[in-house]
DNA sequence: CGCATAAAGCTAATATCATTAGCCTTGAAC
DNA sequence: GTTCAAGGCTAATGATATTAGCTTTATGCG
């Protein structure tokens, strides 16, 4: 290794997925990044091969956190299929409370350049599928997660976006809305 | 009117959500948007005060629009609650097939400044509760709302996005997903 | 020990943006 | 006919992503 890198493609990620997370993605330029990382704005282009893919690997990073995330909330199973729906669903929507805007960034379709990596997804999509399955069957399993993740997706990201605006008890009324949908599944 | 204008503020909205809808909001620039319109770039200050301001009024447009499909599918109205839900949820669906970028653009959370308008947005929601509150009670109708919502517009965004790689008939399973939920909720 | 090398940084330059300042034109009103 | 303000314009600024090409330096080989 001639000349020791002062960064990585991870330290890279890392910094701008912080900055996004503080600033916005509006705000995020290379020249940001390059500073808070102590190099300069081209540098970068050693380690990614323009801003959008940086950004693609920004989006793949935190798909695969949340699949983490989920995969350990699926691991503390609980007793019913119901349970563990609810489980999961409340595993995601506290990942994208804590994570708000990169989560909003990843799955936003504004830069499909941008949109991470389908395999993760794929991943993301069986976790679940496994859990909801025992209450479909086979068959229908495939729409059922689809409209659960659709729920789930959904109000997690009117939420962050703030489109909830007359009060109310939010986290219970996600709790409610995964039920009612669960329920209306399993008959 | 001294001078008279080539150009008005919704000649401008029309203009630039017909380039957002044909090449992405990633591509729009306020030189291209004036070119289209047969002028040039720093003449659009006079009608907007900045690019947000007119992405805004985009965006308020789209709601709007949006609304006024609602109403109509409201207006034809079926003969079950369920029934009339099920119109709103497809009419929803529907817009957002037809503006696909237009109603991504409008209810991501990318670039707050941007945001549709409060109020139209409260309109929109009041379309929707007075379909669900004859299931749920007054009660608990704007949680049932709120879980419809994010059904609804889940689905779609994750539809958009491209995000439903496995195949399988995307209609169905909308129907089914927005079926179970209301199932669920009468319950 | 000294030297070549390639990786990892750099500066400088370009094109595109949004935005601002300030000028010119023109139709309407008196 | 003169005024005047609206609606257009050009020119300039500062930020941006990106490219080309230079410089530095740890390493490995002689």
């Amino acid at each position: 290794m001639p000349y020791p890198s002062q960064v990585t493609g991870t330290t890279i990620i890392e910094t701008a997925t912080a900055l996004i997370e503080r600033d916005g993605v509006e705000s995020l330029s290379l020249a940001r990044i390059a500073t808070a990382l102590g190099i300069r704005a081209p540098s970068l282009y050693r380690y990614f091969d323009s801003k959008s893919a940086l950004l693609q690997a920004v989006n793949l990073q935190t798909t695969q956190d949340l699949i983490a995330a989920l995969i350990e909330a699926a691991a503390s199973s609980s007793q019913t299929h119901a349970d563990r729906i609810m489980a999961l669903a409340h595993a995601y929507r506290a990942f994208a409370h804590a994570h708000p805007r990169a989560y909003a960034l990843a799955y936003s379709m504004t830069d499909p350049a941008a949109q991470p990596d389908p395999a993760a997804l794929a991943a993301l999509a069986q976790q679940v599928q496994a859990v909801v399955a025992p209450i479909t069957g086979e068959a229908a399993s495939l729409a059922a997660l689809r409209g659960l993740w659709a729920l789930v997706h959904g109000f997690v990201i009117l939420e962050l976006a703030g489109q909830f605006q007359r009060g109310g008890d939010l986290t219970s009324a996600y709790t409610s809305a995964v039920e009612a949908y669960v329920r209306g599944l399993s008959e």
